[in-house]
RNA sequence: GGCCCUAUGGUCAAGCGGUCAAGACGCCGCCCUCUCAAGGCGGAAUCAGGAGUUCGAUUCUCCUUAGGGUCACCA
């Protein structure tokens, strides 16, 4: 199908706090959609609920697009031809629309209260009853009757009259053909009784003035989405195109999957980040959650994505939400990083480790880099730097190293003096140096390595290997290591 | 429960009437190797079930089953 005009899409979320991965991957699409067909990205803000604004949310939607790179092309921070973008700045625009719609006899003044309407969800807990909600109680009052209810200032709200009978049909551009009957279809309210519009409405009308041309979003709007066009079409107004999105699910305790939310772990942006997550890792692996481009290609940035983006990859079955993956591409991501990125990212992690400034931080780096998928493995894998961790000698028995720890002990005690007199410490002497031992006492390289390893690190194992961690530690230090190790199975065996 | 949607290995998925049914994660094995990684090679594992349509169904239709979504003065 070919569109005459640009397309433009939106992405509106409501300022509720953090930034949802679900919400997340809803922008990265929508921004998709547009941008590869050389289209406008809008950002609009739906605070038309008082009761759940947060506070400083929607500075963490900025810096999240911005952080994974979804560029707006218009917004509340940059503005554009269509504003305002946050719709509480738009309070006065929708209810002449409501009104509109009452004088048209398409919608009508409902006075029901809260209490009525409680009850009567209640009562119809009744199988048969009707399963259009509201029971349409204010949908026939006498103009009079109306006049002096809201001349006596009782609250209000503006509902939109549904049609009893026919069904209502839309093409979705990733699920096809959706019917549905409209005698399922409340009444919809289009007016609260506080004077904002509901979400609905808001959206509708906004969407519309905003010239929007694709609606995307997650499929869960799919059963509510001829209510809309019931809209569109009251107002005579032309139907946007519907991409509606495969949902992302999180896996339960037990076995069962549901929407992804918050019991599922972390399920926020930020939270992933502080997980030791990288941005491009992150919007990489989600933008994988229900779509998959033609070529197959896994690894992709955004400015990739945009090129290899069609609306027919998009898939119709919900995914699950797999941490593993997740980890796979952070560590794809991570081992892809300069050098000098990598560094400074783990800065802190190497500082709190360099206590002494004597350690060669940049080479523990270059170590641990193909060894981690979060940075938040850092700390912990890097710690013995600092601190020669409590260990047992057990560790210097190992099968495939025809280790012994009287084999261990007698090596170290021998290697140890002429250890100490090795003058350069660069990596190539001391691998050569080790390695002209073992060919002198006829044994396995390893029958050196191990013990070494071992002693400099006190675990099983470790980024880097006995000629790595020499050149690290500094000779005084590791020759401090060995001694210790020495002392340590020395008191082991003679016990 | 009503309505709507979905259904290829454990997970993400390619496929769009004829394939030995891609690939990736994860898992297992081997190689490399001074530990652990990384890297290389290989392996196990999938069309939910049943009727049709067709010369031929993973692919089209229907039913069943399973899972999910939705039924607010929330978005």
């Amino acid at each position: 199908m070919i569109h005459p005009k640009q397309i433009r899409t939106r992405f509106a979320p409501s300022p509720t706090g953090m930034m949802h991965i679900g919400n997340l991957r809803t922008a990265l699409y929508e921004f998709l959609v547009a941008r590869s067909e050389n289209g406008k990205f809008i950002l609009r803000i739906e605070d038309t609920d008082r009761g759940r604004l947060v506070e400083g949310s929607v500075d963490v939607i900025f810096r999240t697009l911005k952080d994974v790179g979804l560029s707006h092309d218009e917004g509340p921070d940059i503005g554009g031809g269509f504003g305002p973008y946050i719709q509480s700045m738009r309070k006065d625009i929708y209810a002449p629309y409501a009104h509109q719609l009452v004088k048209e006899g398409k919608a009508y003044y409902c006075f029901c209260t809260r209490e009525r309407l409680d009850s009567l969800r209640n009562a119809s807990s009744d199988p048969d009853i009707s399963n259009a909600g509201y029971d349409r109680h204010c949908r026939n009052l006498t103009s009079s009757d109306i006049q002096t209810r809201i001349d006596s200032c009782e609250p209000f709200v503006i509902r939109q009259k549904m049609p009893l009978s026919g069904h209502t049909t839309f093409t979705d551009a990733v699920f096809g053909e959706i019917t549905v009957d409209n005698n399922e279809l409340e009444d919809q309210i289009l007016l609260k009784s506080d004077g904002f519009p509901t979400y609905n409405f808001a959206n509708v009308i906004d969407d519309h003035l905003m010239d929007i041309t694709h609606v995307v979003r997650g499929s869960e709007y799919l059963s509510s989405t001829p209510k809309y066009n019931l809209l569109y079409e009251a107002f005579g107004w032309e139907i946007p195109e519907y991409v509606h999105l495969p949902l992302i699910m999180g896996r339960n305790e037990d076995g069962s999957v549901s929407k992804l939310s918050k019991r599922h772990g972390a399920t926020g942006f930020d939270d992933l980040v502080r997980d030791g997550y990288l941005k491009e890792a992150i919007i990489n692996y989600i933008a994988l959650l229900g779509w998959c481009p033609a070529d197959n290609t896994e690894i992709m940035s955004v400015r990739d994505m945009i090129s290899k983006f069609r609306i027919s990859g998009i898939s119709k079955s919900p995914a699950v939400f797999d941490y593993d993956k997740l980890r796979w591409f952070n560590s794809e991501y991570i081992k892809a990083l300069p050098h000098e990125d990598f560094c400074e990212m783990i800065r802190n992690y190497l500082e709190s480790v360099n206590t002494s400034g004597a350690l060669n931080t940049s080479m523990i780096a270059e170590l641990i880099q193909t060894r981690i998928s979060q940075l938040t493995e850092v700390p912990e894998m890097i710690s013995f730097f600092r601190d020669l961790p409590e260990y047992s000698t057990d560790l210097f028995e190992h099968k495939k190293m025809k280790t012994t720890q009287q084999l261990s002990l007698l090596h170290l005690q021998e290697i140890l003096p002429s250890l100490e007199s090795l003058n350069d410490w660069s990596l190539t002497s001391i691998h050569d140096f080790l390695i002209s031992y073992a060919l002198k006492k006829e044994i396995k390289n390893g029958q050196i390595m191990w013990p070494i390893r071992t002693a400099l690190s006190g675990q099983p194992s470790s980024p880097g290997g006995a000629v790595e961690l020499m050149h690290i530690l500094g000779k005084s230090e590791s020759v401090r290591r060995i001694e210790k190790a020495i002392i340590l199975l020395d008191n082991t065996i003679t016990e």
